[in-house]
DNA sequence: TCTACGATCTCTAGCGACTAGAGGGTCAAG
DNA sequence: CTTGACCCTCTAGTCGCTAGAGATCGTAGA
């Protein structure tokens, strides 16, 4: 009924320092410890780290995970809040989507202009070193540039 | 002719810090010194500055600036190169539209089914919960989750 | 019961691309 | 020559992990 750190992992597919980190960082509780000092898990874990898993493969942040952690615990609540984190994030991804496709529409366009010769007559490097240039429609893209990773 | 860090800042619109990072990190050139030991700059520093921070806003990765930069160096080669780090930064951004698409999909279909009652009955959580579920077609997921951001 | 070996423990440090702050020195206008 | 804005270096922090060192634990075979 109880297993290791190492198997919790395998059931789950995350990593055992992933575990330790989750639980440092309040995603997962404290585990219990064996005599010897290891933690150990039970079914209960396994599908709380299996939900956590999904949500960050879903690209939900630590932070809505808590939100949505804590909002499991107590089944006879309204989902709304659910709902609203949820919905939120779907505007999150969209707007990164948005502004992807803008970013592709440009390197498209740079790429296009291409004449294949030499690299001094080249538009994608003229086109980056222009001083007019920007892609950005509401001045998000420096905010957003380092989030594209 | 010559001008500071600050002034450099305001031209191009990245932060001093940055600037300074940036010469750190091999992406500018080390700033000739006046007396007093601080950053005499030019027109061509604030050019290649303006350069980087463009295709930073375009999403290329340090590396592949540095890249481009050497190649600027070059101009009478031909651009072959130049036109493959934008092809294949390209092809970057549209496999993370993709991967943001299913992602966007999935969120969509998880909030449409959610019938607006109880926490216990929703299906955002029972989704996010289920052993089953998952979204990537090629086993990306994992990897293209954490880079989201 | 002993031993061997894999699994686990904690702790520290590193990644990338910056950002923030401390504590001090420099520049240029008045 | 003073003032105050600017600049310097250095260290440390961010986030979400990941990787190692060195020590301890758990368990299966002899």
């Amino acid at each position: 009924m109880e297993f290791s750190i190492g198997e919790l992992s395998r059931r789950t597919g995350v990593k055992v320092p992933t575990i330790r980190y989750y639980e440092a960082a309040g995603l997962m509780p404290p585990a219990p410890r064996s005599e010897g000092g290891q933690r150990r898990y039970g079914r209960a874990d396994a599908e709380r780290l299996t939900f956590i898993r999904h949500a960050r493969e879903l690209g939900f942040e630590p932070d809505a995970i808590r939100e949505l952690l804590a909002l499991t615990a107590e089944p006879d609540r309204s989902c709304s809040e659910v709902d609203a984190i949820a919905v939120r994030h779907l505007r999150d991804v969209e707007r990164r989507i948005a502004s992807l496709g803008r970013l592709r529409d440009e390197l498209g366009r740079m790429i296009a202009e291409c004449s294949h010769g030499r690299v001094g007559d080249c538009r994608v490097i003229e086109t980056l070193g222009d001083h007019q240039h920007c892609i950005s429609e509401h001045g998000d893209a420096r905010e957003a540039a380092p989030a594209l990773r």
